[in-house]
RNA sequence: GGCCCGUUCGUCUAGCGGUUGAGGACACCGCCCUCUCAAGGCGGAGGUCACGGGUUCGAAUCCCGUACGGGCUACCA
């Protein structure tokens, strides 16, 4: 097989889509990558064309196993599913850079072939010292391409004497500017002498991010890289190999930075950077998907809502915004909320019930257990959460066995008119006795007329009675919480609140 | 230093030369609903479209410059 064979022969005719996500493992997934990740999926679904993951791990001292584990779980956590690369599999493969070395030396084989490939034997010294030069003369302050002078005769005897090199890219004296157009940021150029003979292969055999990354977007067919714009100016040096190589050029896209809040880039100073730490502070994936989606991109600038059978339908590169985004939790926490809302019944129940026996406050199976229990709680808690950690503090008191009065119910209510808090309380105990059939029906007729009864605004005369089963002065509706509570739950809370008024 | 890019309400954005007295969403404020909190409904405030020059009958929209912000400038990715 030459090299070239691995290589998509050049053709004007409109291949199928194919985009990647190439994370390097030096981390978990974080906000960017995930969106970049959310772009391409989308972009490859409203296409019809294949996705890829690929794992761009060439950085042997960063990357880690436990990285790539957590990237992958991140991902599938998120909803997003691969058609190529790592568990999935696929005719393109391996989709590992550090197990992709023969496609690397083949590149680089058809480079040397090709004339646009050379041997460097200077020392860093040297290249810190040339840099400096060049700075210092107000110029580019790449590689001046000394080496380029060597016969192939000189290098290859150097080469065989055992003298350390690396292979750098040999750009034609002649070349002009670089230019292409941007899905995005539209027609890019820039000057020929804005790029140096970068390194391709480092001494150690082993290939840099921009030759190994192309090469491999090349090999594997990649029709529109997507990515982010830290990359615009490594497009050129990767254009660059695709021409040495004789490959055609993908359309590049690249997308803005997400900054934190104060417009800064975003970093662990502004709260959870990685996509997992936003499943552990009981935020939604789909939410997640939809607020990092709306993240520079629109879809008609009026819908926020916008789920991801739409973005598998509608997404396209031509809204997608050229500034970058300020990461704004309230909007993210609010369309969780929505997200939580739009849940069926079961669906938030077992959630919750998930949820509440990590705190210890239910049996894992307890959904099962009384179904119907569930299916009344839900829709009052669904209602009231943002984040699926707030159903925990929501529901507690139905939980719990004894409840204390905390520091506002304190304040607000009992001490404030303790004369009128025992007369609600031993009226509403009166009513409460009495009723027949413990349902919400039942107790409502019963607690109607108790502003009447205890003379009373009704916000006034129900406050006591929230403070006796909750705790707070903020709690669920009294009726359905006092059903859901049972009967000797509830009026044994009110007997004990009633039990440390002082005496009238 | 050099090279590239960006700049519309506090934030995310719509806007591709006239139909825009710049639209939507979050947040904020008020009212309604109401047993609290939410949710929901209604309404409000908030932008001299970074600034300065052009081009044009007409510019947030096109061009140039300035300022500010960002990226890259590694044998990191």
């Amino acid at each position: 097989m030459t090299p070239t064979d691995v290589l998509p022969a050049k053709s004007d005719g409109a291949r199928p889509v194919r985009v990647r996500f190439a994370p390097s493992p030096t981390g978990s997934l974080h906000l960017g990558g995930a969106r970049t990740a959310i772009y391409n999926w989308a972009f490859a679904r409203a296409c019809s064309g294949s996705f890829i993951l690929r794992i761009d791990d060439t950085d042997p001292e960063r990357s880690t196993p436990e990285n790539i584990a957590q990237i992958i779980s991140a991902l599938q956590w998120l909803g997003i599913d691969w058609d190529e690369g790592p568990v999935a599999g696929g005719d393109y493969g391996p989709y590992f850079q550090t197990e992709r070395a023969a496609t690397y030396v083949q590149a680089l084989e058809t480079l040397r072939a090709n004339g646009w490939a050379y041997r460097c034997f200077c020392t860093p010294a040297e290249l810190a010292l040339m840099r400096e030069a060049a700075r210092a003369k107000g110029g580019s302050s790449g590689y001046d391409g000394s080496c380029r002078a060597l016969s192939e005769e000189q290098s290859q005897a150097r080469a065989d004497a055992g003298e350390p090199f690396v292979w750098r890219l040999k750009i034609p004296a002649d070349h002009g500017p670089i230019a292409f157009d941007d899905a995005v940021c539209g027609h890019t150029e820039f000057p020929e002498d804005s790029v140096d003979d970068f390194v391709l292969v480092r001494s150690d055999g082993s290939p840099t991010y921009n030759f190994a990354s192309i090469v491999d977007d090349a090999t594997m067919a990649i029709t529109h890289v997507i990515r982010g714009n830290d990359h615009v100016s490594n497009t050129p040096k990767q254009i660059l190999v695709l021409e040495g190589l004789g490959a055609q050029i993908p359309t590049f896209a690249h997308l803005s930075m997400i900054n934190g809040p104060d417009g800064k880039k975003l970093s662990k100073r502004h709260g959870s950077t990685g996509v997992e730490e936003y499943a552990d502070k009981g935020y939604l994936p789909e939410a997640l998907m939809n607020y990092l989606a709306l993240l520079g991109w629109s879809l008609d600038g009026e819908t926020t809502l916008i789920d991801a059978d739409t973005l598998k339908t509608r997404f396209s590169l031509e809204h997608v915004a050229k500034r970058p985004a300020n990461f704004d939790f309230a909007k993210l926490t609010w369309m969780n909320g929505e997200y939580l809302r739009a849940m069926e019944t079961d669906q938030f129940a077992q959630l919750m019930v998930e949820r509440l026996a990590r705190e210890g406050l239910c049996p894992p199976d307890d959904f099962a257990r009384r179904p119907d229990w569930y299916q009344a709680l839900a829709p009052m808690v669904s209602e009231r959460a943002k984040l699926l950690t707030d159903i925990a503090p929501i529901t507690r008191f139905l939980f719990v066995d004894v409840v204390k009065p905390d520091e506002t119910a304190r304040a607000k209510v009992l001490d404030k008119d303790p004369e009128l808090v025992q007369r609600a309380l031993r009226a509403t105990l009166e009513a409460l006795e009495a009723v027949e059939i413990w349902d919400v029906a039942h107790i409502e007729a019963a607690m109607a007329d108790l502003p009447d009864v205890v003379d009373a605004k009704p916000r006034l005369a129900y406050q006591p009675l929230r403070v006796a089963i909750a705790g707070s002065t903020v709690s669920l509706p009294l009726n359905e919480s006092m059903e859901l509570l049972g009967r000797e739950k509830t009026l044994a809370r009110i007997r004990t609140l009633l039990q440390t008024m002082p005496e009238a």
